[in-house]
Formats: structure tokens, sequence, C-alpha cells
DNA sequence: CGTACCTTTGATGTGAATCAAGAGTAGTGG
DNA sequence: CCACTACTCTTGATTCACATCAAAGGTACG
């Protein structure tokens, strides 16, 4: 169970869980549960296609689902890559539009399907759960907004320092220890740069001394320090 | 008033006519715009600054209104430009978060303020206004993440033709005459170009034949030739 | 009619991609 | 346990799209 894979899940106390359904009544919980399916998906397995028609938003319950754009050259940029208790596709269902990016296993995973019609539902009978989904897409609006702003006026290395200090604790000052997320590929792809440039940044950055890197543990001695570069 | 600035204007009857308030009540309507604020102002002026407290949304009734980010070195990349019946500032009212870009008029202008408050009362009070905004939110997200992918993907003159579809009538097939809607070196900004690249690619696009520029008005001979370098 | 800003044009520079190998590092199966 | 394949990651040489710098028209407007 270390590899965070129950066998058996508890659909009602994950949904409950979410930071979207804190307020949901757990009646209302155990309706939604009730109306939302499994899916089971193999390492690098399709959740749904770019221009599928979207039937409903996802919640991963174990296991890592990237989104991304297919680009012409058979390349791809990932948009977002999301792990345990992380739902997307909300935005998709207020509208009639198929999905933007297509979705794909990243690892073995396990993503609660939650159809269109029990959240238009929900929304319709509690105004709280409506006010928390405006908060979720705000803040999805937001991270948006902050990706444009950094592809727009920041140079790669310092989208990379930016990506390492979002995954750091906010408050510490000294000497932190942290483990990648994922492989450094995706990372690559989600800061809009080629695995070259970022295995040649994080090459840098060593020399500099700012971090040490030991295949997916980053440690970084001054936080100080690499907040100074940020600017 | 050709120039589109009526001296007078009737608050209620503009809000009812937004996307967002078509399905409110009159009675409703007239109570936001009982709350509503009018604010003049003059061409430059800034109307809220990044890092300002949200006390509220935005529309635009006459003139256009940018949004933009400052860089260090004191350029700025524009988000959007505004014109009127446009509304911006709604995710962050659902956030305790300050405004992550400022808005500054491009043209003189009036904007009407809608304040936080009154719109949270809207929206415990009416689940289709609820559901208006997640839809009016979902668009800009779609509308970002389209950036996204074009940031990420698309090269420089790819970006300036999608731009230029998008002003588009989308049935057209033949010849069609546009007026960019603002100046040369918003438009660059918004695309994420230097004013000198855009004008460089105008002129690759003459020479092609795909385009005509005079000043502000576009003439596209062929629509079906566009769009196709725009695979 | 002059000042201020937008736009164009040309010459040069550069950040990051691309191309091309090699070095780890895993998983697989005998 | 060790070859065998398949990635992921690194490193170096080269290229290219776009920015930057510089200066000269255009255009609007007081």
């Amino acid at each position: 169970m270390a590899n965070g894979r129950p066998a058996q899940v508890d659909i009602a106390s994950i949904i409950s869980r979410l930071p979207l359904f804190l307020e949901v009544s757990p009646a209302q919980v155990q309706q939604i549960a009730a109306d939302s399916r499994q899916k089971r998906l193999a390492k690098g397995e399709m959740l749904f296609q770019k221009g599928d028609p979207a039937r409903g938003f996802f919640v991963v319950v174990w296991g890592q689902i990237k989104l991304a754009f297919p680009s012409s050259q058979g390349n791809e940029k990932v948009v977002q890559v999301l792990g345990p208790r992380q739902s997307f596709g909300e935005a998709v269902m207020f509208m009639d539009r198929p999905y933007p990016v297509y979705a794909e296993a990243v690892t073995d995973a396990l993503v609660l399907q939650i159809p269109r019609k029990s959240v238009i539902e929900l929304l319709e009978r509690d105004t709280t759960f409506a006010l928390a989904m405006l908060a979720g897409l705000s803040i999805r609006l937001h991270s948006l907004v902050h990706d444009v702003e950094s592809y727009s006026l920041r140079s790669s290395a310092q989208r990379v320092i930016g990506y390492l200090l979002q995954q750091c604790p906010h408050e510490g000052t000294d000497s932190v220890e942290i483990a990648l997320p994922t492989s450094k590929q995706l990372i690559a792809s989600l800061l809009n740069l080629t695995p070259e440039t970022l295995s040649r940044i994080f090459h840098d950055l060593c020399d500099t001394g700012l971090i040490e890197v030991h295949g997916r543990q980053i440690k970084i001695p001054d936080m100080r320090k690499l907040r100074e570069v940020d600017f």
C-alpha cells in the first residue's frame, strides 16, 4: 500500500474530501458517488482525446494523469500533471465544447468520472457548491494567467527556478530537499523547454551552487539565494 | 454619437444585455445597477494596479481597457484588450487574492464597477446566474488554454494568422476586409511579439499575397488560403 | 507646423531548439 | 544473476527564430 494503490476504495469518502465538495452534505456526496464511475488506466493509456465530447469531469484517485496538446510534429506540450485528489475537466462541462486537451495516464492510475448531469443537478440545489465550483475555476484561471505570464516574460532559467520554488514548502528559509513529482522530460514540457535545455539549466544551477541534483532528488542549500535569483 | 460615447447611459439596460445577465430578472438587474458605480477614465489612466485588492468586477461601457503585466525591464505584456460589453475581473472575486494584472484605459473610457457583495448575493439567490457565471469563467479559461497552446507550439507568423482569422466573420470563404481593433503595438504584445516582428510578418504576408495592409485596414483576398497556412 | 508617438526597415545578437552521440538506469526474460 | 532492450538523461556542436539596437519615415494632434 506504500505505492498508494489500495485494492479497494471508498468513493464517497474520497469525494467528500475534495476541496470542491467540502461543504456538500453527506447525502449529496453519496448521490454523486453513486453516479460516478471508476476508470482503471494502464500507463500510457488515453482517458480522452483532444476534441472528444465532454461527458463530465474527473478526479484522480491514485497515479498520475497528464493533460497535453498534440503538436503537428508529433511532439506534445504538457499543460498539467495531476496527482491524487486533483480534478480536471470541470470547465468544459459548462460550455458545449469538446475537450481542448487530451488526457493520458503517466503511470497506472485510477480516476473517478463524475457525470455532467449530477454536477448540474447539485449546482441547482446547492449554492455553496456553486460558489465552491466558481472558486475552483477561478484558481485554475489564475494559474493559467500565471503560466501566460511565465511564458511571455521570464527566461527558461527563471521558469525552472520558479518551478522549484513552487515545489518547496513556502515558509522555510534555509536548506530544503525535494523530490521531483515526475520525470524531467515531463517537467521540461510543462515549463515549455526541451529536455536538453532543462538538463543544461540544472547543470548551471549546480555550478552556481544554488541546487544539487541527484536523480529526482533536488537539494536546495539556501532558499533565500534561490528566491533572490527569481526576482 | 458616432464615437460610441453617449452622454448619458442607462446602466440597467446595459447590464441586462450582458451575456452574464441575460437570464437575470429585471428586478435583480435593477438592484445590481443601483449597486454599481460608473468610472470615467482618461486615455492612459489606471483602473487598478497589479496587486490591488479585488473589490468587484468591471464592464466596459465604451472605450478600450487593456489588462497587462508589468515586466522587470519596464516593458509590459498585454493579456487582453476589452471593448464595449465585455467584462473582466470576475474570477478574482471568488478568491481572496489581489488582481494578477493591471488595467489601464487604452482610450478614454467608461466602465461600470459591480461590487463583489452584490454578485455574491445574486449568486446565492439565482442559480441560473451562477450557471451563467460558471459558463463565463469557463469561456475565459478556454481562451487562456488556447493562448498557452499558441505560445508554446506555434510560430510568430502562425499566431498572427490565427489572430487575423479570429477577427474575421467565421462563415465567409472568399474576400474579407477587417479593421484592426487597436494599435499594432498592442496587438504585437497580445501575440507576444515585438512591434518590429509584427511589422515584418505583415510585410511577408503581403509579399505572399495572403493579405493587403493599409494602416489598420487589412484585406484578405482569399480566406481559404489563409486558413490553409494556419493548419 | 512642430512635437510625440506609432510604424517600418535594416544590421546584428542571442537564447533556446535541433541534431547527434553517448551514459546512465530500468525493466525483461533466459 | 547477467545480458538485452528501451528509456531517460546528459553533453557537445550547430542552427534559427525572434529580439534588440539603431535610425528613418508616417501619422495624429495640439
